[in-house]
DNA sequence: TCCATATTTCTATGATACTGGAATCATGGA
DNA sequence: TCCATGATTCCAGTATCATAGAAATATGGA
């Protein structure tokens, strides 16, 4: 993983918008939502929620399926877990930490 | 822990210079590291650093303390831990994740 | 007290990002 | 084909952030 991506995928969740909206797809799990479920749900304008969903597409946080006339958004848990690991890799020289395994990945 | 707070941190690592500081102080450990070291292991000129350790400082990511005429940065790995957390908060609707566990705390 | 070193603050400039109105594109049904 | 709905792109104004030179502040030793 390279520091551009990390770079990109905090800068991501480092907005109010893009936070809430990821924390809502985190919720929905593998369901997801569509744009117009999270612009009702968030009281966000579609154009805005759109510009933020492509930045979080474009930091690989989320994905997009298209189904018939909507677009389903999901959180990609994987890719999340290995910009958290990121953060702590090496720790404290390289001993052996309390916890050192990297989290949150998620199956559901 | 707000979402203020989040962003905050999530903002300072968004950064290149401080994604750099951070991880080295996440290496260094609790020995921490002055800030005239890291800007010689990282080549910053020492204003731009200072700028941005506040920055970090104000995240609640790093923790100071004076050694004489140093100043010494520590990671704040609880803080941290707290952080991360946030983000998979209430994950898939609550049903049991393969990892709910929250990373990254180290006590070294 | 005076000096050297470590670190921070001040300041100006340039670059990047957020927002929402209006227009545009895509899909599916009548 | 035409229309309605869902979603994205275009654009402009505003705000926020990064950088580094120069100056200022602390600390400890001579």
């Amino acid at each position: 993983m390279e520091e551009k991506e990390i770079i990109r995928a905090m800068a991501a969740l480092a907005n109010s918008v893009r936070l809430k909206v990821f924390r809502a797809l985190v919720v929905a799990g593998q369901q997801g939502m569509t744009p117009g479920a999270m612009a009702m749900a968030l009281d966000i304008p579609a154009n805005t929620l759109s510009f933020h969903l492509k930045e979080l597409a474009g930091a690989g946080l989320v994905t997009q399926e298209r189904a018939s006339r909507n677009i389903i958004y999901r959180a990609a848990f994987d890719h999340m877990s290995a910009v958290l690991g990121y953060l702590t890799e090496n720790c404290c020289q390289g001993s052996a930490c309390v916890v050192t395994t990297v989290p949150a990945a998620c199956d559901c």
